[in-house]
DNA sequence: TCTTCAATGTTTACAGTGTCAACTATGTAA
DNA sequence: TTACATAGTTGACACTGTAAACATTGAAGA
């Protein structure tokens, strides 16, 4: 009965990769001031600290991997904040933004990763990903179906989509890093600048 | 005449602070691919490793300082792109906005020091620093006279600076990252994004 | 002028990291 | 049963940030 305590391991582990994955992302929610190890993930997972590399062939390819899910995750949060009926464009635009803003305030480190150049370094190529662009395609058929319902501006769409995705972009990082501050920028900047940003895209 | 090759140093080297700076600053010019350790910048300035140690309690101080710098230069480009007389308040606003965003894309890697939790993490507070939010100030200048003007919608200037610096400081973040993608936004992504927020600051 | 001292360097050491190579255990196909 | 590919461990290497101990030196006071 040496160690046997409950459920003794195959030591086949059976999903290390998942176990890795899974303890990498709550490592980085908890995360404050970034600092993220191989090693410790390994420590964690109570595996030896080359195990990982049996499943990712270097500490890059495991946080393209994270930073991969946290786009599938903000995409799915958008969509679901979007599936309600009998919203106006406006409504749907504001809806999909703060969505998005809330989403990287509240995940803070993966957003960042999600942007992070060690996320993409690899031969992953990250952001080339269509999991990667495709939450930015919801933001795009706000705006494109915003436009067929002539209530923002016609044409352009190429130009709104970028200015949309930067302002949330450039929301987000900033209020991460804590710059807005409020005497230089307000008590309400977010909310501020979407509507700025919203009269230049109403028709 | 052992090593007296031209100028011996005289071993209290004089200025070692600044050639630390220095040093540090064009690695992070001709870097690619972000790493950056104080080591190689000792070995580049002809020290041993420790030396920095002297000028700098720890790594990230010496971020820290680039980062000022950074945003120094920044400030700086700014006020000289703006400081010819007779542009129209619009005029100005571009030409901000083009600046700010050119000097991201000339300085990728001290731009995003600049904005990084490494080079703020320390006592220094960057970002509490005049210095650092000084470059958000000539932005702000630029709004506010232009509702003098009555270019701009009167108000709100809260809100329009953070709406501009968000959309420039994500302008900024996406090119360098280069996913502005043609297929997702366009080709002229970035002026079209700034014509897109201008409609929203119109009077 | 000589001495002392603080400032500024260098050396050495340590713990921690990413990564690789060599080794080992194991479930599966021949 | 045997062979092998897969998935794990161990041990090593080069590198990092940082600290402590030591050395050199220019300047201030005797």
């Amino acid at each position: 009965m040496s160690e046997s305590n409950e459920t003794k391991r195959p030591y086949h582990h059976g999903s290390l990769k998942k176990v890795i994955v899974d303890t990498a992302l709550s490592m980085l929610a908890e995360n404050n001031g970034w600092h993220f190890t191989l090693r410790e993930v390994a420590r964690r997972a109570e595996v030896s600290h080359a195990a990982p590399y049996k499943h990712f062939p270097d500490k890059n390819s495991l946080l393209a991997e994270l930073a991969l899910i946290g786009f599938d995750q903000l995409r799915a949060e958008l969509i679901r904040a979007l599936k309600s009926e009998g919203m106006t464009p406006i409504d749907r635009f504001f809806i999909a933004g703060k969505t998005y803003i809330n989403f990287g305030l509240t995940n803070p480190s993966l957003y960042k990763l999600m942007f992070s150049a060690e996320a993409s370094g690899g031969s992953s190529q990250v952001h080339l990903d269509e999991r990667a662009m495709s939450a930015l395609g919801v933001l795009l058929e706000v705006l494109e179906s915003g436009q067929n319902q002539k209530v923002f501006k016609r044409g352009a769409l190429n130009d709104q989509t970028a200015a949309c995705w930067a302002q949330v972009h450039g929301l987000t990082m900033l209020s991460i890093d804590g710059l807005l501050y409020e005497e230089k920028v307000g008590g309400n900047a977010i909310d501020g600048a979407l509507k700025t940003l919203m009269e230049g895209l109403k028709a």
